[in-house]
RNA sequence: CGGAGCGUAGCUCAGCUUGGUAGAGCGCCAGCUUUGGGAGCUGGAUGCCGCAGGUUCAAAUCCUGUCGCUCCGACCA
């Protein structure tokens, strides 16, 4: 392609809305435009760079034994209900885009295709022979996103590969899940990430277990725990950690309230009162739909609400608000404790927050805090479980080593969903008994345009881009400087034509501008190899890697030969 | 949806407090010089100051409404 006919002008000032590094880099080398609210245009290089990208899901998931098709993204609203999903994606949590076309029958804008996919499957699905099956599509999905933001990262209109499995059985779903779960270790790998395959919880979507592939960048939206001395690793919002305990007193000693003013966080009044920290209690008052639940965690623990969710199985949890706070305990924000709450409040206690002799917590009086208290004898046993945020410096789950953290960006999810669809949806088959059961499902997400942000993230410098030849836009990126000279025009325009011949992807720089300008454009682009011709040239040709800093003369041949193995070509 | 902020030239932004009819840098166009890391000089074009009302002799500026965009939270590939 030649430049001065290519779309894509590129920017010397990033626009002011770019928060992240790649998203300013997309738009300054010409890459995306935004056209609204976390919808963009792809431009041509972007779009070069999606295909690639886009043919390596394509072929690994082909190897993987998926087969692809292409499902509609207008979907009626009569699958929706099948499934008992329209309600909570259109009114409760608005995600989905939904309208009403001419005749007035409502119709959507995909966001997932669980429903449509399953009703593909139900009707090709009679017999237990007639599975396994597994199919793939790489589309454009909706979602009306309540927060798009960082471009690509997440956007409303976005393209994702979606797969699904339906197998005869939990044993036939580890098998596919396990293949797909290879597949997706060779899509990062072939596209160069550092990455980490992490637990997720499987939230919304359901089902028994889902893993998420995490690529590490400081920008990304999810904090993850690893261990240093094993293979754990986890969302922070699904991790476990391991604390230590701390030796108890055999004493038990008499519950008094004691006034300390104005002390509100378990810090300062672990100081006040001369204990150590683990010895505090936070007590957060959830409102949970219409219910209120007490939440119990060490003084130096957090509450991991995306646990309390999944216990409680509800729609929304959010923290009270002060005045419902107030009229429920008595006191003030900041002095609630588990004694004397409403009988009809569930009291959930995280697992540490037990074993522990003569502990403090909240008196739900204002400025009071009580301290010496002790499970069994001042208060009824409440509901144990796991609801702390594990963090950074926790023990492992696994082993004796230590948790650390690192941030990601989820660019793949893959599920193990079970029949919460096939059953819905009645996608069933006859066992070889002559009994109806249903398929046993999995589904698996790829972020193709997230890949493309993300891996932005992950190979830049200062300059600009910086792309692995495998979804870089294009192989080479020729200079040609001084190209006013009708010699070293004539030089450039045979290079190009050869380059194009050996079937070298290139983009042709015949502008007629000065060096610096042409070399910031390459530099902010990204594309792996520049050959540079001018009339210092003669008739070789500058070759430089664009994350390399030197540069060397070499023969035509010499860096045709070069590029080809680079970017794997014949 | 809750909280915060911003809409002025293609981009980044100044002007608004204290109303007087539009500015800078970069980019763009022309000419000359320059020519391997965004060069210099000269000349030039570009704005429904987001939109609609209102106040006023007069509004980019004050008031009201509205639309759009961004950031912080819950959602997710």
């Amino acid at each position: 392609m030649r430049q001065s006919r290519h779309i894509g002008k590129t920017m010397r000032e990033a626009p002011k809305d770019a928060q992240t590094v790649a998203h300013a880099l997309m738009v300054r080398g010409g890459y995306i435009q935004q056209l609204s609210a976390g919808i963009y245009i792809y431009l041509p290089l972007l779009l070069r760079t999606l295909n690639k990208i886009s043919q390596i899901v394509r072929e690994e998931m082909t190897i993987a034994g998926s087969e692809e098709l292409l499902m509609p993204a207008l979907q009626s609203r009569e699958l929706w209900e099948e499934s008992a999903r329209w309600e909570r994606y259109t009114a409760i949590d608005g995600i989905m885009f939904a309208f009403k076309d001419r005749r007035g029958a409502t119709v959507c804008l995909g966001p997932t295709h669980e429903e449509v996919v399953t009703d593909i499957l139900r009707r090709d699905t009679k017999s237990y022979k007639d599975l396994p099956k597994n199919v793939f599509q790489i589309q454009t999905k909706f979602r009306d996103e309540i927060r798009p933001r960082f471009g690509l990262m997440r956007a409303r209109e976005f393209i994702m590969k979606d797969a699904y499995s339906f197998d005869l059985d939990e044993a036939g779903l580890d098998v596919s899940y396990e293949a797909m779960r290879k597949a997706y270790h060779r899509i990062c790998e072939r596209i160069g990430f550092q990455y980490r395959a992490v637990a997720a919880d499987p939230g919304a979507i359901g089902g028994s277990g889902s893993q998420e592939f995490m690529v590490l960048a400081d920008t990304g939206e999810d904090t993850i725990l690893f261990c240093d001395a094993c293979d754990f690793a986890a969302n922070q919002e699904k991790a476990a950690g391991r604390l230590e305990e701390y030796p108890q007193e055999t004493e038990h000693k008499p519950m008094e309230a004691v006034l300390g003013e104005g002390l509100i966080g378990t810090e300062s009044l672990a100081k006040f009162l001369g204990i150590p920290l683990w010895k505090t209690t936070k007590t957060l008052i959830f409102e949970a739909d219409d219910k209120i639940v007490a939440v119990m965690v060490r003084g130096d623990c957090d509450v991991n609400e995306v646990k309390v969710v999944n216990r409680l199985g509800c729609k929304s949890l959010k923290l009270a608000p002060p005045e419902r706070i107030k009229t429920l305990t008595g006191a003030e924000v900041g002095y609630a404790g588990p004694i004397g709450l409403p009988a009809d409040v569930l009291i959930l206690a995280d697992q540490y927050v037990n074993n522990r002799v003569n502990f403090e917590c909240g008196a739900n009086q204002t400025n009071y805090h009580n301290v010496n208290v002790n499970f069994g004898r001042d208060l009824g046993l409440p509901e144990f479980g796991d609801y702390r945020l594990a963090k950074e410096n926790d023990g492992c789950p696994q082993c004796s080593g230590k948790l650390k953290s690192t941030r990601g960006i989820e660019i793949g999810h893959i599920f193990k969903l079970g029949t919460k669809y096939s059953q819905a949806m009645k996608c069933n088959y006859l066992d070889a008994e002559g009994k109806s059961k249903p398929a046993v499902m999995g589904c698996y997400g790829i972020g193709v345009t997230r890949i493309a942000a993300a891996c932005v993230e992950q190979n830049h410098d200062e300059k600009g881009i910086i792309w692995p030849a495998q979804i870089a836009p294009y192989h080479a990126h020729l200079i040609a400087l001084n190209i006013e000279e009708e010699n070293l025009r004539q030089q450039a325009e045979a290079l190009y034509t050869r380059l194009q011949n050996e079937r070298i992807e290139v983009l042709y720089d015949d502008r007629p501008l000065r060096a610096g300008e042409k070399f910031g454009d390459a530099d902010l682009m990204g594309i792996p190899v520049r050959l540079t011709v001018s009339k210092r040239t003669g008739d070789q040709v500058e070759f430089k890697l664009r994350k390399d800093p030197k540069s060397e003369l070499t023969s035509v041949d010499e860096a045709v030969r070069r590029i080809k193995e680079l970017c794997g070509l014949k």
